[in-house]
DNA sequence: AGATATTTGCTAATAATTCTCAATTATCAG
DNA sequence: CTGATAATTGAGAATTATTAGCAAATATCT
């Protein structure tokens, strides 16, 4: 799959009787010149395009990423923050999965390519069609692990860890 | 992993500086005996005990399945439906996953041992600590493909089948 | 059996997300 | 190109799941 540009969405949209608006376009325009391995929940994206001078109402935000994640176009993240996270949806080669503290809620991408081949399987032999597949390692981090997870720690407490900015090698598979 | 018994609860929780409760022992109950394929929210926990003339306040629910995700005894589980759910987390050769739509909400398991070795081995190349991991596939099932999706369906609209109460059989793997 | 820190159960508070509806605008037919 | 129509936006109110605060109750450890 190609990454979409503003005609590809256009038609995709028409296509099931809906509309490209100037702040559809802008969102997609957003995630696709976002740096791998960020992801942005609905608050984030609003202040992005705020602080660009391109504001779009938090309520047409969640409209948006909420139609676009439906689409396939966008994947929605559940990961251990409370609230909902947003990046591109792209199908292999560049497909990954999350690494998840759930103590200092720190994630760290990793790359797996037999992941989405295992869940294509498993929806095609039923019938359905694949939307995203999303596969969220929640663990303890080495950091919390040290310091002597759970006992020693207070609740609120946070590694140094720094979210990786760039995907783990791949797993061979 | 053997089920947990109360001892086994009580062991695991006083280790951490924590306390059995009779509050604590009966969600346990409650979670080991859920028949497979099902999860519960806090709120469904909670009327589901209180019909039992065994209430245990909201609070409590909430407090408790939270503090037994974060030991691995139960699995939060984000699916489509706006709120979490909860399962006993139980490893191989139980492990599995869910294949959800996302136009209906509807739920299916599948078994895959796979993904666990996968993650495994992603989380002690690491040092990381395993707690859980799940792949999360969203689909558009065969009804809604069948009846036209996405455009010919009312947002609301929700198919027929049922939520499987036993788990499709295991991926060769 | 008593001391103490943890836990419970209220209720109030929070925070993410959805809803409502009038005003705007993209699309399509002519 | 122009007007008709249905989809979309924006602003704020409303909703809903979940957490926080605190006094009373209670596991656990001497």
């Amino acid at each position: 799959m190609l990454p979409y540009t503003a005609n590809t969405l256009k038609a995709e949209l028409n296509s099931r009787g809906w509309r490209l608006t100037p702040q559809r376009e802008k969102i997609l325009h957003v995630f696709q010149n976002l740096p791998r391995g960020n992801h942005l929940s609905a608050e984030e994206l609003y202040s992005l395009l705020d602080q660009r001078g391109e504001t779009i109402s938090l309520s047409t935000i969640y409209r948006s990423v909420k139609l676009m994640a439906r689409m396939g176009i966008l994947r929605e993240l559940e990961l251990a923050e409370g609230h909902k996270h947003y990046e591109l949806n792209q199908p292999y080669p560049h497909h990954h999965h999350h690494m998840v503290c759930i103590q200092c809620n720190k994630t760290t991408e990793f790359n797996n390519d037999s992941i989405l081949k295992h869940s294509l399987k498993q929806v095609e032999k039923f019938g359905f069609q694949l939307i995203d597949c999303q596969l969220t390692v929640m663990t303890i981090c080495p950091e919390a692990l040290r310091l002597g997870w759970p006992s020693a720690l207070p609740s609120n407490w946070s590694c140094s860890r720094v979210i990786s900015e760039t995907p783990l090698e791949d797993e061979e598979n």
